[in-house]
DNA sequence: TGGCGGAATGATACACTATAACATTATATG
DNA sequence: CATATAATGTTATAGTGTATCATTCCGCCA
């Protein structure tokens, strides 16, 4: 991922990133037994329509468009456990929060840049940080199970603007 | 601070901790202007006093040890904004709650080593992290104004005791 | 094909985390 | 002492997340 892909222009086309995504999550669901029921999927679609990152709520209200009786915020906090747990989507510690993986099928520790600004959230490829990471921990002896980083600043985007 | 002292046994001294830290707030009251009340001074002794990241309401529920009528939780957040303003303490995202600051004094960056077995949370110090995370940021030409990292792992203590 | 078993979802209630808004008290400073 | 500002009290409520038990869906196999 290039550094203007991961923040892009407030108002690229986000319908090319939602099939990015779900076409991606397509394949993984055919290779292997994901299980990707409708519900799920449409908790996905809400997420990965959004570069910014959506509340368990948010996500509740984006879900009810028109249909019957919304559903409990159970229901959204299962789905979204479902796709945490498969690498689809990433907790944002920080704000409470959640945002679809840009990588999915590629098992990874997600690395967070969070736009105080625009409130987008994007990720960040650094192998370096993920080792200086594990030799400070080792160092320590300490044994890393899930290194959490998540950056607040101000994006490239944002920091154009304000100019 | 050394390897050892990072995750201390679990049946150390904690009389020692909490006093290392108040003696060293205590002088930065001297110093400066550092408005410490009672109400703030009590809040950040329960925070010296555990390695384990406490909650406002646990911080609440170890106030009231036998006084008048509790203090609202209202009150605990507020010293908790006065106490992290002040670099007196960190907040732990991960886990919604609140650790004393293990180095006061010395403005930093938190990082955060957090044991899933014992549950205490440890200050790290390591320039290579904060350094790779500024590169890789200012490589995405993102402007860094608060780096948040948070290991989940096992301690050395926890380690050693599962053999 | 009909039933069995496990996974997923529905429904209700509740626990935990955090803040809004306004009143009152304490503290420093001239 | 007067007064302005900071701190705390009081009450209510918003936001985030889970427990529990009932029901439905779906693949599998006798």
């Amino acid at each position: 991922m290039s550094a203007e892909s991961a923040f892009p222009p407030i108002d690229h086309d986000h319908g090319r990133c939602v099939d990015l995504l779900m076409s991606t999550v397509e394949r993984l669901r055919a290779e292997q037994t994901l299980r990707l029921t409708p519900q799920r999927r449409r908790v996905l679609e809400v997420l990965a329509a959004s570069h910014v990152a959506l509340g368990a709520y948010d996500i509740l209200a984006r879900l009810g468009g028109g249909d019957g009786r919304p559903a409990a915020p159970i229901s959204v906090y299962r789905a979204l456990d479902f796709l945490l747990q498969h690498g689809l989507v990433h907790r944002v510690e920080s704000l409470n929060a959640f945002i679809a993986c840009t990588r999915p099928g590629e098992r990874h520790d997600a690395l967070l840049m969070i736009c105080s600004v625009c409130r987008r959230v994007a990720e960040l490829q650094a192998p370096a940080i993920v080792a200086a990471i594990a030799e400070s921990a080792a160092a320590g002896q300490f044994l890393v199970t899930h290194p959490i980083v998540e950056i607040a600043g101000i994006c490239r985007v944002c920091r154009t603007v304000d100019r």
